[in-house]
DNA sequence: CATGAATGAGTCTTCATTCAT
DNA sequence: AATGAATGAAGACTCATTCAT
């Protein structure tokens, strides 16, 4: 981002983008579109970024610092590892609800970025998943969650069900965030403990 | 698709555009890379379709048609609703990752559809989601799965899990079909009977 | 026509366009003969323009204006139906070689439009028509004109010499715009009195 | 054209060819379209022809061949310079309405043929136009014509009247070519004959 | 900060034509 | 005679980006 904008205009801009993205798809979405969702010309849009991608990158940014601040309250928590896992995917699933379109973008069009950023945003992700795996094997060490699957085959299928609230939810729809996250938490958490 | 050719062929193109499409995304991927993929010229390829967006609706179509056969052998079985389940999980987990890019276009493509046609897939995926709804119910009705989740929030984390598996499954992984349905079937089947 | 440009831009996009259609007709005329004719990109020429049917378009419709203009002009005329079909006459053929390629662009290609704007053009017309048949039969009623004829006929007749003048009128011939008027005008006219 | 088929097969193509090009125009018309028309496949065609433009210039070539059968026979009338134009002119009328579409192709696409096609048909027209300055001028000297306007300007008039008839003509329409050649003569003559 | 004209590379698509079968 | 797969050139149009004003 060229970022010598005032933050507020900085905000409007990434939300625009963020959800021009989301109704068109990061490669149909035009940056005409965008600058007609902000009220200016294309022309304009390049006083705050350098290029397309920028407007992408930098919401997905946003988003990786929002889930790590989510990991750093849980880790602060003092509690057993399954009931990290559920306070985890709880706030993860309000977090992917009341910010509808970010993660839903994020989900289906980080690939687009550059090598490089793809990377940073890799690596960040990676260390999430790691987050997800260690507690899940410290539950298994415990005997509190279901030892004949391995911890990332089940760190995977928990992150699956995260992500796909992310295809489906729609911020008109019957359920709030907080009962989606309840009943996401529940389904996972008792995947997780597997069979009795 | 023009579909005056022979079915061989056919098979190849639609074969050479799902490769294409999963590894540059359906907008990305130009018309001439499909035709590299197949050796022949960009104009050539349109012997064989009308335009790009026939080789993505036929891929879709054919998954359509092959998911639906498994929902109807499934629903030849003589077993419990939850027993169902698991034979419906695993069938499809095993059908997402041995027809491997197919899913993962359909699964993050599928949008790019003109609306027309987006209509004729979305008709066809309801009549899905409540085969999986109707099996959901009934188990709840017999005791065998969690009553405290409504059996569509249910069905949507079940599905959910399956779709996972097309984000991350590559076809060169240490785990094959096989294994990775029962796991992923052990864990979405845990998670819909609930706690104990 | 995006018509965000300056008026005199504009004017000369579409003289560059009705240039290009006549010397090559609509269909052969590439826009990429009108860049090069206006000293720019093709790709430029997308600042004016959405298609190019809306050159077309755009000068046909100016042509259509002008011709209105006409019309107005010798319905205020204090003359009888004949010396207001003979002002007509004269006056049609000095605006058709005065504009020079572009009556001859409206008789090769009009029908090159879409549906809609040749129904646009086709009212216009009609209302062209009608005015001149309207003439005719008043001519008629006062014993000025062939009743032998019916009026609609001779009015195709009529507007048919004056077409005729756009298929074979150049600029650089021997005959200035004034003279071919004046043989036009007195050659139809005496057709309309038909014999003694 | 590669001639070497039954007479009456290529009559077919080509009136299926001229059926095309009037109603779509020659640059529009594809091969494919023609190829419909009469029921074969696109590449079936080219037994026929060598190329697209064979099927414009063997039926521009044809019209010329018939026109001049009239042009010979009015020639051999016994009869005054007005009466043989009278009688060109409702011959050539009869023709354009009877072979319908073919003249309308002439007079709108025969600038599509190549340089030197076009140059074949230019002469025969040019002898053609000759003729009908010769008659007029003739009926000039005998005081039978308007003197007041050049013979080669009557003339443009004269044939004007009878290109208009291409234009608007329909088959289907209330009027027989009988009559439409009658009224449309009446027209031009008169015209020619100037004021009493 | 904003404008809007211009760029230039790239996209999908069409189509006349050829040729082996 | 007919087929239909393949060609290759050309066309209209889009769009991210730049820059002088």
């Amino acid at each position: 981002m060229a970022s010598i904008a005032q933050p507020k205009r900085q905000a409007e801009v990434l939300e625009a983008a963020v959800t021009v993205f989301h109704r068109d798809g990061y490669d149909a979405a035009s940056v005409q579109s965008i600058a007609d969702e902000l009220g200016i010309l294309r022309g304009s849009l390049y006083h705050y970024i350098e290029a397309k991608e920028d407007l992408l990158f930098a919401n997905l940014l946003r988003a990786h610092r929002d889930v790590e601040a989510i990991l750093a309250e849980v880790r602060r928590l003092d509690a057993t590892p399954l009931e990290r896992l559920y306070a985890y995917t709880r706030r993860q699933v309000e977090y992917t609800t009341s910010t509808y379109p970010t993660m839903a973008v994020y989900h289906r069009d980080a690939d687009k970025l550059s090598a490089d950023r793809r990377r940073v945003l890799a690596a960040r992700w990676r260390r999430h998943e790691r987050f997800v795996v260690d507690c899940i094997e410290a539950a298994q060490a415990r005997g509190e969650a279901d030892p004949s699957i391995p911890a990332p085959a089940l760190a995977r299928a928990l992150v699956g069900s995260l992500i796909g609230v992310s295809r489906w939810y729609r911020p008109d729809g019957r359920l709030g965030p907080a009962e989606v996250a309840r009943q996401c938490a529940d389904f996972a958490l008792a995947g997780l403990r597997g069979r009795p």
